[in-house]
DNA sequence: CACATATAAAACCGTCTAGTTATTAAACCG
DNA sequence: CGGTTTAATAACTAGACGGTTTTATATGTG
Protein backbone atom coordinates (compact mmCIF):
# COMPACT_ATOMS: atom_id res chain seq x y z
CA UNK A 1 0.00 0.00 0.00
CA UNK A 2 2.26 2.07 1.13
CA UNK A 3 5.01 1.05 -0.85
CA UNK A 4 4.64 3.89 -4.07
CA UNK A 5 4.43 6.37 -1.60
CA UNK A 6 8.22 6.27 0.08
CA UNK A 7 9.43 5.20 -3.78
CA UNK A 8 7.85 8.94 -4.80
CA UNK A 9 8.78 10.46 -1.57
CA UNK A 10 12.47 9.26 -1.15
CA UNK A 11 12.96 9.70 -5.02
CA UNK A 12 11.48 13.46 -4.81
CA UNK A 13 13.87 14.38 -1.41
CA UNK A 14 16.68 12.65 -3.77
CA UNK A 15 17.58 16.14 -5.65
CA UNK A 16 19.22 18.63 -3.78
CA UNK A 17 16.91 21.72 -5.67
CA UNK A 18 14.37 20.35 -4.78
CA UNK A 19 14.66 19.95 -0.93
CA UNK A 20 15.54 23.55 -1.20
CA UNK A 21 12.37 23.87 -2.69
CA UNK A 22 10.64 22.78 0.40
CA UNK A 23 13.16 24.06 3.04
CA UNK A 24 12.27 27.42 1.39
CA UNK A 25 8.24 26.19 1.60
CA UNK A 26 8.63 25.71 5.04
CA UNK A 27 8.75 29.18 5.42
CA UNK A 28 5.61 29.55 3.67
CA UNK A 29 3.76 29.39 0.18
CA UNK A 30 5.46 31.11 -2.56
CA UNK A 31 4.83 31.36 -6.09
CA UNK A 32 7.01 29.49 -9.08
CA UNK A 33 9.23 32.69 -10.02
CA UNK A 34 9.72 33.12 -6.32
CA UNK A 35 10.61 29.44 -5.95
CA UNK A 36 13.04 29.80 -8.82
CA UNK A 37 14.83 32.81 -8.15
CA UNK A 38 17.82 31.05 -5.98
CA UNK A 39 18.49 28.90 -8.50
CA UNK A 40 20.62 28.85 -11.20
CA UNK A 41 18.64 26.85 -13.87
CA UNK A 42 15.40 28.04 -16.03
CA UNK A 43 12.04 28.15 -15.16
CA UNK A 44 10.62 24.78 -17.44
CA UNK A 45 13.28 23.23 -14.87
CA UNK A 46 12.25 24.53 -12.09
CA UNK A 47 7.93 23.57 -13.14
CA UNK A 48 9.51 20.34 -13.50
CA UNK A 49 10.78 19.56 -9.92
CA UNK A 50 7.62 21.21 -8.64
CA UNK A 51 5.81 18.66 -10.90
CA UNK A 52 7.93 15.78 -9.39
CA UNK A 53 7.38 16.95 -5.53
CA UNK A 54 3.48 17.37 -6.59
CA UNK A 55 2.78 14.12 -7.67
CA UNK A 56 4.83 12.69 -4.47
CA UNK A 57 2.20 14.94 -2.41
CA UNK A 58 4.55 17.02 -1.04
CA UNK A 59 3.61 20.11 -2.36
CA UNK A 60 -0.47 21.04 -3.45
CA UNK A 61 -1.05 24.21 -5.46
CA UNK A 62 -3.28 27.07 -5.36
CA UNK A 63 -4.77 29.51 -7.44
CA UNK A 64 -4.23 33.60 -7.13
CA UNK A 65 -4.58 35.39 -11.43
CA UNK A 66 -1.63 33.81 -13.43
CA UNK A 67 0.13 32.59 -10.13
CA UNK A 68 0.47 28.83 -8.94
CA UNK A 69 0.95 29.34 -5.37
CA UNK A 70 2.95 26.14 -3.73
CA UNK A 71 2.57 25.09 0.18
CA UNK A 72 4.25 22.33 2.03
CA UNK A 73 2.48 18.89 2.26
CA UNK A 74 4.27 17.03 5.09
CA UNK A 75 2.36 13.69 5.58
CA UNK A 76 4.55 12.21 2.78
CA UNK A 77 7.50 13.11 4.96
CA UNK A 78 6.15 11.84 8.24
CA UNK A 79 5.42 8.75 5.82
CA UNK A 80 9.23 8.32 5.22
CA UNK A 81 11.01 9.24 8.81
CA UNK A 82 8.23 6.84 10.23
CA UNK A 83 10.14 4.12 8.34
CA UNK A 84 13.40 5.47 9.05
CA UNK A 85 12.08 5.71 12.28
CA UNK A 86 12.66 1.78 12.34
CA UNK A 87 16.10 1.69 12.27
CA UNK A 88 16.60 4.91 14.87
CA UNK A 89 17.36 2.34 17.71
CA UNK A 90 20.12 1.17 15.93
CA UNK A 91 22.24 4.48 16.38
CA UNK A 92 20.80 5.76 19.38
CA UNK A 93 19.39 3.69 22.24
CA UNK A 94 18.03 6.97 24.14
CA UNK A 95 15.69 7.34 21.29
CA UNK A 96 13.98 4.21 22.70
CA UNK A 97 13.00 5.64 26.12
CA UNK A 98 11.58 8.81 24.09
CA UNK A 99 9.40 6.65 21.69
CA UNK A 100 8.02 5.22 25.04
CA UNK A 101 7.51 8.39 26.11
CA UNK A 102 5.51 9.74 22.99
CA UNK A 103 3.36 6.51 23.15
CA UNK A 104 2.76 7.38 27.00
CA UNK A 105 1.69 11.32 26.18
CA UNK A 106 -0.45 10.43 22.75
CA UNK A 107 -2.22 7.48 24.94
CA UNK A 108 -3.33 9.41 27.16
CA UNK A 109 -0.76 10.66 30.14
CA UNK A 110 1.98 8.61 31.95
CA UNK A 111 0.20 5.44 33.25
CA UNK A 112 -1.36 4.20 29.83
CA UNK A 113 1.64 2.61 28.28
CA UNK A 114 0.48 -0.20 25.57
CA UNK A 115 4.03 -0.63 23.14
CA UNK A 116 3.49 -2.63 20.15
CA UNK A 117 6.51 -4.14 18.30
CA UNK A 118 7.29 -4.23 14.53
CA UNK B 1 29.61 18.20 3.11
CA UNK B 2 26.40 16.53 3.98
CA UNK B 3 24.79 17.34 0.38
CA UNK B 4 25.77 14.23 -1.70
CA UNK B 5 25.56 11.88 1.27
CA UNK B 6 21.67 13.26 1.42
CA UNK B 7 21.43 12.77 -2.85
CA UNK B 8 22.83 9.16 -2.40
CA UNK B 9 20.86 8.27 0.58
CA UNK B 10 17.47 9.03 -0.42
CA UNK B 11 18.34 7.68 -4.34
CA UNK B 12 19.06 4.89 -2.50
CA UNK B 13 15.93 4.61 -0.77
CA UNK B 14 13.99 5.15 -3.31
CA UNK B 15 13.68 1.79 -4.55
CA UNK B 16 11.34 -0.91 -2.71
CA UNK B 17 14.22 -3.63 -3.67
CA UNK B 18 16.69 -1.94 -1.85
CA UNK B 19 14.51 -1.00 1.37
CA UNK B 20 14.24 -4.53 2.04
CA UNK B 21 17.46 -5.64 1.67
CA UNK B 22 18.28 -2.86 4.44
CA UNK B 23 14.65 -4.15 6.25
CA UNK B 24 16.78 -8.04 6.10
CA UNK B 25 19.79 -6.71 7.08
CA UNK B 26 18.62 -5.25 10.32
CA UNK B 27 18.46 -8.77 11.57
CA UNK B 28 21.78 -9.37 11.07
CA UNK B 29 24.84 -10.02 8.40
CA UNK B 30 23.90 -11.95 4.91
CA UNK B 31 25.27 -12.53 2.30
CA UNK B 32 24.73 -12.26 -1.65
CA UNK B 33 22.83 -15.00 -2.72
CA UNK B 34 20.68 -15.01 1.33
CA UNK B 35 19.73 -11.59 0.23
CA UNK B 36 18.81 -11.86 -3.48
CA UNK B 37 16.54 -14.94 -2.61
CA UNK B 38 13.40 -13.47 -1.67
CA UNK B 39 13.40 -11.41 -5.26
CA UNK B 40 12.11 -12.18 -8.60
CA UNK B 41 15.39 -11.13 -10.49
CA UNK B 42 19.03 -12.51 -11.17
CA UNK B 43 22.19 -12.24 -9.10
CA UNK B 44 23.68 -9.08 -10.94
CA UNK B 45 20.93 -7.08 -10.82
CA UNK B 46 20.80 -7.55 -6.81
CA UNK B 47 24.40 -7.47 -6.95
CA UNK B 48 24.10 -4.18 -8.67
CA UNK B 49 21.67 -2.76 -5.83
CA UNK B 50 23.73 -3.71 -3.37
CA UNK B 51 26.72 -1.68 -5.30
CA UNK B 52 24.13 1.62 -5.04
CA UNK B 53 23.88 0.85 -1.14
CA UNK B 54 27.72 0.92 -0.44
CA UNK B 55 28.10 3.49 -2.94
CA UNK B 56 25.37 5.21 -0.22
CA UNK B 57 27.22 3.84 2.68
CA UNK B 58 24.36 2.35 3.61
CA UNK B 59 26.09 -1.35 3.90
CA UNK B 60 29.36 -2.45 3.87
CA UNK B 61 30.96 -5.43 3.05
CA UNK B 62 33.56 -8.62 4.71
CA UNK B 63 34.98 -11.46 3.32
CA UNK B 64 34.17 -15.13 4.11
CA UNK B 65 36.24 -17.37 1.66
CA UNK B 66 33.28 -16.90 -1.85
CA UNK B 67 31.35 -15.31 0.40
CA UNK B 68 30.89 -11.74 0.49
CA UNK B 69 28.49 -10.87 3.68
CA UNK B 70 26.94 -7.45 4.07
CA UNK B 71 26.21 -6.01 6.79
CA UNK B 72 23.66 -2.52 7.72
CA UNK B 73 25.21 0.99 8.20
CA UNK B 74 23.05 3.06 9.77
CA UNK B 75 24.54 6.54 9.51
CA UNK B 76 23.57 7.68 6.21
CA UNK B 77 20.31 6.72 7.73
CA UNK B 78 20.75 9.14 10.73
CA UNK B 79 22.16 11.96 8.50
CA UNK B 80 18.54 11.54 6.20
CA UNK B 81 16.38 11.10 9.76
CA UNK B 82 18.01 14.87 11.14
CA UNK B 83 16.91 16.21 7.27
CA UNK B 84 13.24 14.95 7.94
CA UNK B 85 13.38 16.03 11.67
CA UNK B 86 13.17 19.47 10.39
CA UNK B 87 9.80 19.54 9.54
CA UNK B 88 9.01 17.17 12.13
CA UNK B 89 7.30 19.72 13.99
CA UNK B 90 4.92 20.54 11.36
CA UNK B 91 2.87 17.58 11.53
CA UNK B 92 3.36 16.48 15.67
CA UNK B 93 3.59 19.31 17.94
CA UNK B 94 4.40 16.98 20.66
CA UNK B 95 7.59 15.86 19.47
CA UNK B 96 8.86 19.69 20.48
CA UNK B 97 8.54 18.55 23.55
CA UNK B 98 10.32 15.35 23.17
CA UNK B 99 13.06 16.77 21.53
CA UNK B 100 13.43 19.02 24.24
CA UNK B 101 13.16 16.36 26.74
CA UNK B 102 16.34 14.59 24.60
CA UNK B 103 18.43 17.32 25.14
CA UNK B 104 17.50 17.35 29.15
CA UNK B 105 18.57 13.57 29.06
CA UNK B 106 21.69 14.01 27.20
CA UNK B 107 22.89 16.88 28.89
CA UNK B 108 23.00 14.98 32.39
CA UNK B 109 20.32 12.40 32.60
CA UNK B 110 16.75 12.78 33.87
CA UNK B 111 17.72 14.37 37.11
CA UNK B 112 19.29 17.48 35.49
CA UNK B 113 16.14 18.84 34.25
CA UNK B 114 16.07 22.01 33.86
CA UNK B 115 12.56 23.36 31.56
CA UNK B 116 12.29 26.82 30.52
CA UNK B 117 9.19 28.70 30.88
CA UNK B 118 7.47 28.78 27.98
C1' DC C 1 -7.40 45.48 -28.19
C1' DA C 2 -2.39 45.00 -27.61
C1' DC C 3 0.98 43.89 -24.44
C1' DA C 4 3.30 42.15 -20.44
C1' DT C 5 3.53 38.59 -16.67
C1' DA C 6 3.31 33.93 -14.87
C1' DT C 7 3.35 29.31 -15.81
C1' DA C 8 2.86 25.11 -18.41
C1' DA C 9 3.84 22.13 -22.45
C1' DA C 10 6.53 20.22 -26.25
C1' DA C 11 10.52 18.57 -28.35
C1' DC C 12 15.07 17.43 -27.81
C1' DC C 13 19.62 15.82 -25.61
C1' DG C 14 22.97 13.44 -22.66
C1' DT C 15 23.24 10.74 -18.68
C1' DC C 16 21.64 7.55 -15.30
C1' DT C 17 18.82 3.47 -13.88
C1' DA C 18 17.05 -1.19 -13.55
C1' DG C 19 16.96 -5.04 -15.59
C1' DT C 20 18.65 -8.82 -18.78
C1' DT C 21 22.21 -12.63 -20.59
C1' DA C 22 26.74 -14.26 -20.90
C1' DT C 23 31.20 -14.38 -19.12
C1' DT C 24 34.86 -14.15 -15.72
C1' DA C 25 37.37 -14.56 -11.13
C1' DA C 26 38.09 -16.46 -6.81
C1' DA C 27 37.74 -19.81 -3.42
C1' DC C 28 36.38 -24.29 -1.79
C1' DC C 29 35.84 -29.62 -2.35
C1' DG C 30 36.41 -34.37 -3.93
C1' DC D 1 43.60 -31.45 -10.80
C1' DG D 2 38.55 -30.72 -12.37
C1' DG D 3 34.25 -29.15 -10.90
C1' DT D 4 31.09 -26.32 -8.07
C1' DT D 5 29.73 -22.31 -5.54
C1' DT D 6 29.77 -17.28 -4.85
C1' DA D 7 29.95 -13.09 -6.61
C1' DA D 8 31.47 -9.48 -9.82
C1' DT D 9 31.99 -7.67 -14.63
C1' DA D 10 30.71 -6.65 -19.38
C1' DA D 11 27.65 -5.49 -22.95
C1' DC D 12 23.17 -4.44 -24.10
C1' DT D 13 18.19 -2.43 -23.89
C1' DA D 14 14.24 0.38 -22.50
C1' DG D 15 12.88 3.98 -20.00
C1' DA D 16 13.33 7.81 -16.55
C1' DC D 17 15.79 12.13 -15.25
C1' DG D 18 17.54 16.83 -15.39
C1' DG D 19 18.35 20.19 -18.11
C1' DT D 20 17.79 23.15 -22.33
C1' DT D 21 15.14 26.20 -25.96
C1' DT D 22 10.92 27.28 -28.00
C1' DT D 23 6.09 27.75 -27.95
C1' DA D 24 1.54 28.06 -26.01
C1' DT D 25 -2.00 29.43 -22.44
C1' DA D 26 -4.05 32.29 -19.08
C1' DT D 27 -4.60 36.39 -16.80
C1' DG D 28 -4.00 41.16 -15.52
C1' DT D 29 -3.01 46.10 -17.39
C1' DG D 30 -2.44 50.25 -20.40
Amino acid sequence: MGVDVLDATFAALADPTRRAILARLAEGEATVTELAAPFAMTQPAVSKHLRVLERAGLISRGRDAQRRPCRLEVSPLKSAMDWLANYRGYWEESYQRLDDLLGELQAGGPGAVDREAP
